[in-house]
DNA sequence: AAAAAAGACTGACATATATCATAAGAAATA
DNA sequence: TATTTCTTATGATATATGTCAGTCTTTTTT
């Protein structure tokens, strides 16, 4: 873990431009700046842990980063993964209370912390800003709540092709008829993704690569029909 | 649904000290009572619907509202019940989004409807009104993804006994060593709090009656032993 | 009050999925 | 390179829970 203090000024930042802090006037992004510090984060490494308190938010510059829960049979329930331009963190200084999850890096990853003070400050003296952050949070619930719903009301199967849809527009490389997802994830992980056991998603994939929806390369999926994966999970019902 | 326009003003409201409009000054308490119109609702009757735009938000002075979500195969999620006190809807207006989620009536209310400019006017203008706001949301979206990670490790079983347990908290009567649930839900509203087969509601509820954890009084539900169903709900492990 | 509709309940049954066990393959470590 | 550990894969098995069907009860409507 190393830090990088200062080194790139979110001026320049490219990252920037998809974050939520696109938009902020030069002001505050030098308040942001000045205060910053850059970390550069290897697989496996935790960025915070559930029950802890927040000191600040994280923005990530490069890498994945999986949001989760422990589960009291210990297992982990994937929230979503995050990647450039994502903030990380936020809700829980927001709701002013210690973390709700857990973040752990899954692909090598450079991310800028932004101590506490420096963020609430920039947004509570810029309300536009503060805005879309309320938004975001917002939208954020809705998804939750649509996961929800899912992982109520639909087997384990349509998640699973909806999970490997949403990875493929998320992190897919395209080539030819096919799409790659270019991210590593175990199958324990892609069982938290999803709420299940890994054993039925070892089993629900080599299926799916039997009836020619995917097709596995080592740890890598390649989408081969999408269409197809999109029916069984039920997407347009 | 009748309307009393102006009937009862904010400033008076004793539901209001319960809500987020707890700590308003009274400058912004009057725009918001000038403007808002109090409705008598009915059991059964729509407060708002999935994908229709939201116009302003509703505060509950009195009843009870489930908020959920109508999943691909036509059953209800539901995502939470609202009581006197609470705000619904502020979350598809801070996201500039149509509705995520429907509201229906399940207890005869009373409810004030607060136009959008109003609301966010006052919003705008308060910062630590703004920020409670944003408080909420953030603590809303950690129950979500808590009940989640439930939905997805937990059994049914353990599920409904949790459920029942929350049911006691928010609408419990205490009577000796007993707990009422003071609220008419049907069996199949409890399955969709759950989020499972009515069936399976109805089954496990005898199973708890056999097993001397609750009582069933027609549609109500007596707790009869608490620390039965937190052991039965895995609440502690 | 009678009729109809909706809801609660019980039983039978099918099956998706979790769990346990074991083996093969890949990756990490010595 | 050898050894150990972790991950993937596959099979066998148990069971929780969903679905369908039917009866009884309660509520609503006429």
């Amino acid at each position: 873990m190393s830090v990088h203090s200062g080194n790139t000024p979110c001026e320049l930042c490219a990252s920037r431009k998809l974050s939520l802090f696109a938009d902020l006037p030069e002001q505050h992004v030098c308040t942001i700046s000045d205060n910053k510090n850059l970390i550069s984060h290897r697989k496996g490494q935790i960025l915070f842990y559930e029950g802890t308190k927040p000191l600040g938010i994280f923005c990530i510059n490069s890498g994945v980063v999986k949001v989760y829960k422990t589960a009291s049979n210990g297992k982990e329930q994937i929230l979503h993964l995050s990647k450039k331009g994502d903030f990380l963190g936020y809700s829980a200084l927001l709701g002013e209370e210690n973390y709700s999850n857990s973040a752990m890096i899954v692909e090598d990853a450079k991310i800028c912390f932004i101590p506490k003070e420096a963020f609430l400050t920039t947004l509570f003296n810029n309300t536009p800003f503060f805005k879309r952050i309320t938004k975001a949070l917002s939208h954020e619930l809705g998804v939750m709540e649509e996961k929800l719903t899912d992982a109520t009301q639909k087997s384990i199967r349509e998640r699973l092709a909806f999970v490997l849809i949403q990875l493929g527009n998320s992190y897919g490389v395209e080539g030819g008829e096919n799409q790659k997802i270019d991210l590593v994830l175990s199958r324990e992980e892609i069982a938290g993704m999803v709420g299940t056991a890994t054993e039925s998603v070892i089993r629900l994939l080599s299926e799916f690569k039997k009836d020619n929806l995917i097709e596995l390369e080592g740890k890598r999926i390649i989408i081969k029909d999408r269409r197809g994966l999109a029916r069984l999970s039920d997407f347009y019902a």
